[in-house]
DNA sequence: CGGAAGATCCACT
DNA sequence: GTGGATCTTCCGA
């Protein structure tokens, strides 16, 4: 049986921190000129659309580059940002309501070399940094803006069942505040961030 | 219209 | 710990 099937897009259709925890441990899966690169994750973040002023849908905001936000859970929403990085994300929820979850950190499952290579002037690819990062993830996969706005459940950029850890409970997951949203107020607290306890393939350590 | 800052990362001190 | 890369959006003049 195939290792790599894909979610469907039912799974992304509820509330963005409950898909969040539910994405730890799935496989995210690249194919790119042939090749099958494949992460697993270990660091996501949600983000929860009007209420959250972190998010890019805070209060109700519409720009083209935030328009696939709004599409239905299940689609990609992928961002420039800093004039150098792309980001991913797997929108959540209904059309319109523009929650969504960043993947932030993947530890690499199959393909690594080429995900090496595709890091290029991101260099300084150590053990466990390949994808330590929403930036360094989208570059070690080749993601970029021709990918804002797919559909996640097939190639070229799918998230496959995986090993999830919710499946195990809540005991190998952390919760955390959101990395570089301090200007967000009360949202800058909020426990959206999640990781896998004891992950080293992570963007930062954990709190404490 | 201009300046500032951002869901980042790297090089250097 | 600081500065730079330089796209996109926001806000004040």
């Amino acid at each position: 049986m195939n290792r790599f099937r894909p979610l469907p897009p039912s799974f992304y259709r509820r509330p963005a921190e409950i898909v969040a925890r539910d994405l730890l441990g799935r496989y995210l899966v690249r194919e790119l000129d042939g090749e099958r690169l494949v992460l697993r994750l270990v660091e996501v973040e949600a983000y929860l659309g009007a209420p959250d002023r972190a998010s890019h849908a805070w209060d109700g905001r519409r720009t083209p580059r935030n328009e696939s936000l709004y599409l239905p859970g299940g689609h990609a929403y992928v961002y420039f940002i800093y004039g150098m990085h792309f980001c991913l994300n797997a929108v959540t929820g209904e059309a319109g309501v523009g929650s969504a979850v960043l993947l932030r950190a993947g530890a690499p499952v199959e393909g690594e070399e080429r995900m090496a290579e595709n890091r290029g002037w991101l260099k300084k690819v150590r053990p466990g940094d390949l994808a330590g990062g929403p930036g360094k993830l989208c570059r070690a996969l080749g993601v970029g803006r021709e990918l804002d706005g797919v559909l996640l459940d097939r190639p070229p950029l799918y998230i496959a069942k995986g090993e999830p850890e919710a499946a195990e409970g809540t005991g190998r997951i952390v919760a955390s505040p959101r990395i570089g949203v301090d200007y967000a107020g009360e949202a800058a607290a909020w426990p959206l961030r999640f990781s896998v306890a004891g992950e080293r393939n992570v963007s930062r350590p954990w709190p404490g």
